[in-house]
DNA sequence: ATTAATTTTTAGCCTAGACTAAAAATTAAT
DNA sequence: ATTAATTTTTAGTCTAGGCTAAAAATTAAT
């Protein structure tokens, strides 16, 4: 069945926050991600359940269908490819490729994002270390860690952001942390949970938490 | 001003129809190309009349105003250029790249189509040897004649068509006729206006003029 | 266990952009 | 110059996808 530019945006949206829950997702937290009223979701939501994209119980939230999912996959997938394009083949830095992925995402064309695909050589991730779903629906598991997480005095290696909003990378690029940075963290401050990061063996720098949590890592390099 | 996708793809048709015309536009011959009832593009002129794209008199058919042309120029260089993306990098044929240029062509980032520009090494023409225009709206004018009014026996090149769908690309690729192929009329019959037509020497086949009308030469070899 | 607060849903309304049917204007044909 | 045919416009409807305001259900707080 086709899907409408609204209807994949919800999809998307509600994959999102599907991740780590096995729980029903709220109207509310919906229409605050998506930028809707409340009621205008609940109309949405009814809408898709009929189509069989998600189950909806009313006051219970929706979960994903296996069908929603995978057209939520498709969407990520398209996303994060065209993502690697623009970056790779264009030359945009990393905090400025989203918005325009949000619009190359809805392109309809099965050979389209195959041949894309091969034309970036099938990479495994996006500018943002972010994992790029096959054609099947599968995510690579990369196991990553929130810097926060990482015990102190532990080697590792930037691998990618749990967030990708323009500021935010603005923020790392201006602290010299990029893909693949060699990271450690030296000291944890419990007053405002601060961190004190050293980068490839330099003078430590200060991060707040919220920074913190949002880089992952891994901790061995896996080769 | 923003532009809905529809109005884009009234602006394109405008455009396509206003070409070699002063007269004004008709709505039925709009409806036709744009796939709507009439009474549904009446309503789209005056909507796009107010916004100052065009200029519009009850009963008197549509012109683009300068503005309504610049917007028109831009989408036709974004269908251009990814057409160009499309065959150059990713290997479409030029028969294959029409529909999915017309949904590359709403993308909407300044930035995005000049470094697409860039990245395909600012080419000139498009797959099918319709003229690029410039950021600034100028279009290389190419001068190419229809092979249909070609002298008889006047060596040329085939530059372009006049038409891109599938169908008529497909045809012209089985009959081996290609850009930059080596033409020359040797015959022109009166009974159906067919052409007997040598490819690169080679011996004559038979095309008929609704063919040779839509195929652009050059006549002189222009370095 | 009620009451209060919050969340979600329903009901009704709005706009863009289609449509149909009927009216009006234009063009063509006698 | 009328009449007939065609084209275009108007008027009124429909759907997708938003919205607000009010009602209903759920959750939190006494």
């Amino acid at each position: 069945m086709a899907t409408s530019l609204a209807e994949e945006n919800y999809l998307k949206i509600i994959y999102r926050l599907c991740e780590g829950t096995t729980e029903g997702i709220s109207t509310n937290s919906i229409a605050e991600l998506i930028n809707n009223k409340a009621a205008s979701v609940t109309d949405m939501l009814q809408k898709m359940a009929e189509k069989g994209w998600v189950t909806y119980q009313k006051y219970q939230g929706v979960r994903l269908t296996k069908i929603g999912q995978n057209i939520a996959l498709s969407i990520i997938r398209k996303h994060r490819l065209w993502e690697v394009f623009l970056v790779e083949k264009l030359g945009y830095n990393w905090d400025e490729v989203h918005e325009i992925a949000e619009q190359l995402e809805h392109i309809e064309s099965e050979t389209l994002i195959n041949k894309l695909d091969s034309f970036l050589d099938f990479p495994k991730i996006d500018p943002h270390g972010d994992p790029i779903p096959s054609q099947e629906g599968e995510i690579p598991e990369l196991g990553y860690l929130h810097l926060s997480d990482v015990k102190l005095n532990e080697k590792c290696t930037l691998m990618g952001v749990a967030k990708d909003s323009a500021v935010f990378l603005q923020l790392l690029t201006k602290l010299n942390l990029s893909l693949g940075a060699r990271l450690e963290v030296v000291e944890t401050n419990t007053f405002d949970r601060s961190v004190s990061l050293k980068i490839a063996e330099e003078k430590p720098i200060f991060i707040s938490h919220e920074v913190a949590k949002n880089i992952l890592v891994k901790t061995q390099i896996i080769s």
